[in-house]
DNA sequence: CCACATTTGTAGCGCTCACTACATTATGGA
DNA sequence: TCCATAATGTAGTGAGCGCTACAAATGTGG
């Protein structure tokens, strides 16, 4: 069997590069040729790589997921609830305001609406978003386990609650906050588990 | 002079049905059409009232905001800091979750990034929601003038906090957290508050 | 009743959108 | 070498977008 024509550009590259655009301009405010442009290829190579916008949105966010995955297995391995408030805190105000990425958090900006054929991309962002909700549910779990979290502590609920905080964090980062005010608000979310925390 | 054809429609009815739109859809998945049909009006009708679809979204903005203004007077005019934001999240709860409007708020789901052509969107609505984050500042100014807040407290800070949860649960809201799920996070937020309270 | 001013409904403008047909080019296997 | 296979570049496709020209309709002032 023959093996056909190899690809002539990085996926991986590319990805990173529509990641960006998705980021800064949301699912419906990239369009195919902003896209193509900026990974160097055309139409029919992305779609034959990724069958769709909405699949190359999907690869780009499964990559933006594992690109994270490791920071935040280093983040939950904190020894305790609170410290793993505040690197988790500290550390999405320093990324939501680094300057190689546009401002905020691409799980955030990259649609919480949309119209009527792309219903389900608001979905697919909101997963992604409960992967971090979950991880930090599951040390909450542990941290109370542990006698680090008071008895009357809801480990679900602390979750939730540094979920909002982050997504607020990124909606505060895209119209313009800086790391100073992020920052800030961090230090204020920390008290919050620290209130719940033992000593 | 003559007068010209009176107006057939009522303005204020047809923007609360617009809002309704762009609220569930964002800005840029709000089309023209669906606005029309949901307003009970034709385009030219749109047009000649509104401008253009961005000046029927800073109209259906400002209505937003002057429905909000009441409400949030009497938000502020509570007695303490911790009533304040305590009232302040568990309103902002209810009204997220409330089946009478689109989840979450409009001025997070109408559009965090939008395409080239309709930058200025984001920042519509973000100084929509600077306007709470002033309101409660300098409530929190207050509270610290009064002892009410420690003498260490930040009330730019606690503002920029609260404004960062509201947000956040609002991004909750729109992906399906329910009222129980919110008033969790609200409750939890208030113990940050609370930690920079007197008594 | 008439002239003017403004709105309304119909119909469709130009444009950009996501997406693709097609011929060409580049590889591996027989 | 020659075929099968797959990616590439060119050049579009139909559909839907925001928006508008135009004439008919509806009001007011004289």
């Amino acid at each position: 069997m023959a093996m056909g024509r190899p690809r002539a550009f990085d996926a991986d590259a590319a990805l990173d590069q529509a990641m960006e655009v998705f980021w800064r301009h949301g699912y419906e405010g990239a369009t195919i040729a902003q896209l193509t442009e900026v990974m160097g290829i055309n139409p029919p190579s992305l779609y034959a790589a990724f069958g769709s916008k909405e699949g190359l949105l999907k690869a780009a966010l499964d990559r933006y997921s594992a690109k994270r995955a490791c920071w935040l297995e280093e983040i939950v391995s904190a020894p305790t609830a609170r410290e793993v408030a505040e690197r988790m805190l500290m550390g999405t105000a320093d990324s939501q305001t680094d300057p190689a990425n546009p401002p905020g958090c691409l799980l955030v900006q990259g649609g919480l609406a949309c119209g009527t054929g792309s219903e389900n991309v608001p979905f697919e962002l909101a997963a992604h978003r409960a992967q971090t909700e979950n991880q930090l549910r599951e040390r909450f779990v542990r941290a109370k386990a542990e006698g680090d979290l008071k008895e009357t502590a809801d480990p679900a609920a602390l979750a939730r609650y540094l979920s909002a905080v982050i997504a607020g964090m990124g909606v505060m980062a895209s119209s313009g906050a800086d790391r100073e005010a992020l920052r800030q608000v961090a230090a204020v979310s920390v008290k919050a588990i620290e209130e719940q925390s033992n000593s």
